[in-house]
Formats: structure tokens, C-alpha cells, sequence
DNA sequence: ACAAAAAGTTAGCCGTCACTAACTTTATAC
DNA sequence: GTATAAAGTTAGTGACGGCTAACTTTTTGT
């Protein structure tokens, strides 16, 4: 019966998504902090542990695991005492994942959510879109955003 | 100097976009299981562990601890080797999951986003859209859905 | 009815990401 | 230049959400 063979690939589908956005997770918190690091580079000079976890309403203690782990992981360098810096590959994260922040929050924006909303939303839809859906989102913006040409 | 208190500022309000997403994580698997746990329910009269884990793509140990927080969050409930059943609560949660999955769905359907990719990325999203986002989207389908009017 | 298969449970493990408390190092103020 | 404050680190804890392996119970097929 092909009745169940269409209900297991269905299950099967169900199942990937759910994989994918459990990938997601993974990579959430590095992207969250690359970028975080990279703009209090950009605005102060630099990126201090007490800074990250005023920003990110963390402890101190919990910056410097996660900080440990993103060295682990090839994202930024630090020494003892010192502040943090990008690797290459770090800044690079940074970069996409800050150009993917703001398109998703200007496409928030454009749809007519207040401004904290749009950033709050923002700071989480952005893990979950696809590449597929940032290029319809750009799209809309196009369409949308045009009021100049008024 | 008014510009360190601005700074300030700026940082509580980022830290609590930054709450907001923890907070909506720790929700995020309950709101899936109920949802599943619904239409399983709906759809072949009963929940059980081995479909839970074949529709969410990890084991069936996985989903038993899952069950037993869910069951002690007041969820579901289940007597050992038998199907799930849920709680008055638990029906709420998998209704009101249920209309905003659908939402966010469409919605990224009529941003002209394929079909599989609007299912896999309202799978994420959907866990960090606040009501004012929904009303957009609701707002923005109203607006260009109207297709049969045609 | 009973053996084999399927489903469910339990135990023990691991990584992540939080926390507090105690400690060390660096920076600041006087 | 030294005491105090601030920042950073380390150690230890815990919940969550995954896993495998071993076991028990239920269901199925003959
Ligand atoms: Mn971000
Ligand atoms: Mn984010
Ligand atoms: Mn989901
Ligand atoms: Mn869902």
C-alpha cells in the first residue's frame, strides 16, 4: 500500500525540519556573540568580557565558557586578562550574520512593527531563515520600500 | 554625562531582546510536542512514543524524557505503555501553536517562498514571533491574499 | 498459546548554557 | 605606591535535550 509509503516520507520530512532547526541552535550563540564582538570592536575599541555580558544580560562567568568554547572553535583569540579579538573566520560570521540581522529586522520594519518589536523579533527570527526566504524577504523590501521614488 | 546613561540604556534594552529569546527556547520544544501530539491524535487516533520519535527524528528514549517534563509541566499525560493524552493545558498550548504555525506558514507562502521551505522555516520562526509581528502578518495577508476576489 | 517482534522504559553518558561563590589579576584612586 | 575596586577566571552545580545499551512489557503472527 502506497498509503503508508506517503505517510512515512511525510514523517520523514516532518523529522528533517526538526533537525534543521535543532542545527540551528547550535550555531545561535556564536553568531550571536561574533556579532556582538565586532560591533563593540567597531563602536569602542574593543570587546571586553563585563561588556558581552552586560549586552547579552549574562554573568561574567558564563561569557568566558562561551567565549572558551568560540576559541575552541576557531571564532575569536584571547589571552588571560585580555579582551577578545575576531579570527578571520570570526569576523566573517560576524559580517553575515549582522547583514542577515538587519534584513530581517528592515523587513519587520517595512511591514509596519514598531521599532523594539522589529529588533526583538529580529534577534531571533534571523537563526531560522533560509536563504530562499532572505531573498523573498529583499523582495518585499524592493517592492515595498520605494517611497522616495514618491 | 547623559551619554554613558544613554549607553546604558541601549545595553539593558539589548540584553533583554537577548531574555526574551532564552525565554522563548525553553517553550519551544513543549509547543512542538503538543502540536505533533495533537495531530497524531487527530490524525490516527492516538499519540505514541515510537511516532513522536519517528516525527521528530530522535529516539525513543529522547521522547520519553520529554513526555515525563511535559507530563510534569502539566501538559500530558500517559500511564507507562500506553499512548499520550493531553491535558486540558496541553491542548491550549498545541491549538494556539497550531494557529500561529499555520500563520507564519502561509504568510511566508504568500512572500512567495516555496512550500518546503515555508513549512522548515515556520518550524523555527514561529517560536519568536510576538503578537504585534503576527498582526503584520495577518495585516499582509489580508492585503494580498484576496486572489479570489479576482 | 507462545515465540518473536515491536514498543516502551530505565540507566548512564555527554555537550551546551545558564548560575553562584571563591579566587586572581588588573586598573583606579588617593 | 599601595589599598580598593573592577574585571576576569575557575570550580562546582543544575536543567535541558540529545544519545546508546540493556531491560521490560505489550503486541503480533502462526
Ligand atoms: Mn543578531
Ligand atoms: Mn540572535
Ligand atoms: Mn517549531
Ligand atoms: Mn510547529
Amino acid at each position: 500500500m502506497t498509503d503508508t509509503d506517503d505517510r512515512e516520507q511525510e514523517a520523514k520530512r516532518h523529522a528533517e525540519r526538526f533537525q534543521r532547526v535543532r542545527e540551528a541552535h547550535q550555531t545561535e550563540v556564536a553568531e550571536d556573540y561574533v556579532e556582538l564582538i565586532a560591533r563593540l570592536i567597531d563602536e569602542t575599541g574593543e570587546a571586553r568580557v563585563v561588556d558581552l555580558a552586560v549586552w547579552l544580560g549574562v554573568t561574567n562567568a558564563t561569557v568566558n565558557n562561551t567565549v572558551q568554547r568560540l576559541q575552541r572553535d576557531g571564532l575569536v583569540t584571547s589571552k588571560p586578562y585580555r579582551s577578545i579579538f575576531l579570527t578571520e573566520a570570526g569576523r566573517e560570521l560576524a559580517e553575515s550574520s549582522h547583514q542577515r540581522h538587519i534584513l530581517v529586522r528592515d523587513f519587520l520594519l517595512a511591514l509596519g512593527v514598531g521599532e523594539e518589536t522589529a529588533e526583538a523579533d529580529a534577534e531571533g527570527i534571523e537563526h531560522h531563515v533560509s536563504a530562499e526566504t532572505l531573498t523573498a524577504f529583499r523582495r518585499h523590501l524592493k517592492a515595498t520600500k520605494p517611497k522616495k521614488g514618491n
